[in-house]
DNA sequence: GCCAAAATCACCCGAAAGGATGACGACAGA
DNA sequence: TCTGTCGTCATCCTTTCGGGTGATTTTGGC
C-alpha cells in the first residue's frame, strides 16, 4: 500500500515538471493562470479518481472461511472425574485395558500382576461404575468421559 | 467505492474554486505560474495521498476463520462394510446391543428370541471380526465403522 | 515412623460367555 | 424344484467373568 502513495507523488513529481517544461515551450503565448490551474487540477483529479477506482478494485473482500477443523478431540483424561468416583489410577488402567478387548489374564500379562489382581481391580471399578459387566463398565466409562 | 470518487471530484472542484478566488484577492501581486502550479499539485498531491491512505485504512482484511465446527459425526451404518465382513443385519443387530453393555439373556429378551439364538448370532459375529470376546469385538466392531 | 489408602495376591463359587456341532423352517434366486 | 443363506433353537462342554472374603505388601503424607 505504501508503494501506492510512493507511485502517487512520483507521477505527481513528473506532471508538475511536463507542465512547466510545456509552459516555457510556449511562453511567447500568453495563457492565464486559470487554464493552467484548471489543466493542473483536471489531470491530478483524473490521477485521484484512476488511483481511487484502481485501490476500489484490487480491494479484498470480507471472506469468512468456516473451514470445519478435524475437531480431533484430544481427550484428556478426566482426572477430575476419576476422583470423584473413587477411581483409583491403577483401577483406570485395567479398565482402559478391558476397553482395549484384553481379557484378565492378557491385562495381568501386560501389567506383570497376576490375574486374581486384575480381577480384584476390575470388580472394584465395576461396583463404583455400577457395573455388571466389563461391557457395561466400557459404556459408562466412555459416556463419564473417563474413557477415549 | 464510488461515492469517494464523487467526493473527491468535488473536492477538487472547490478546491480550484477557492483557489481562484483566491488569485483574485491578490491579483495585484503578481503571482508566478510556476508557484500556483506547484500550490495546487501540492494539495491534490496531499488530498490523492490522505485519499491513498484513507482507502488503505478502511482496506478490510481476509478473515479466515477456523471455525471448530461440532463434527457432530452422524454416524451412517457402514453396510458396505457389513456386508464386505459377510456379517448379517441380525448379527449386527446383536453387536450393538452387546457394545451397549447388556447380556445374552437381556438381549435375548429385547430381540423375543431365546439366549441361545443370541449367543449362535454373537459367536458367528465374533467369528467374522476374528474377536474371542464381546468387548474385543465392541472394539472392533468400531474400528470398522459398524458400531457409532 | 505411623497411618491410611492403594496395590497386590489367593481361594471359592456361581453365573455368564464362548466354542463346537447339529437341526429345522423360511425365503430368494438359479 | 433345488440350493444356499439366514434366522432360529438346542445340547454339551470349557473358559472366562464377577462376587465375596480375607490377607499382605507398597506407598504417600503427616
Amino acid at each position: 500500500m505504501k508503494r501506492h502513495v510512493l507511485i502517487y507523488g512520483i507521477i505527481g513529481g513528473i506532471l508538475i515538471t511536463v507542465l512547466q517544461w510545456t509552459q516555457y515551450r510556449f511562453l511567447i503565448i500568453e495563457h492565464s493562470v486559470e487554464i493552467y490551474s484548471a489543466l493542473i487540477a483536471a489531470l491530478f483529479a483524473i490521477l485521484g479518481i484512476w488511483l481511487g477506482l484502481k485501490l476500489t478494485k484490487t480491494q479484498e473482500k470480507i471472506v469468512v472461511k468456516e473451514v470445519p477443523v478435524p475437531a480431533v478431540d484430544p481427550f484428556v483424561p478426566n482426572e477430575q472425574k476419576r476422583e470423584d468416583l473413587g477411581i483409583t489410577r491403577r483401577e483406570l488402567d485395567v479398565l482402559e485395558l478391558i476397553a482395549q478387548g484384553m481379557s484378565n489374564r492378557e491385562i495381568a500379562e501386560k501389567l506383570y500382576v497376576s490375574e486374581n489382581t486384575v480381577k480384584t481391580h476390575s470388580s472394584r471399578v465395576f461396583d463404583k461404575l455400577g457395573a455388571q459387566r466389563r461391557t457395561q463398565a466400557v459404556q459408562l466409562g466412555k459416556e463419564l468421559g473417563l474413557l477415549p
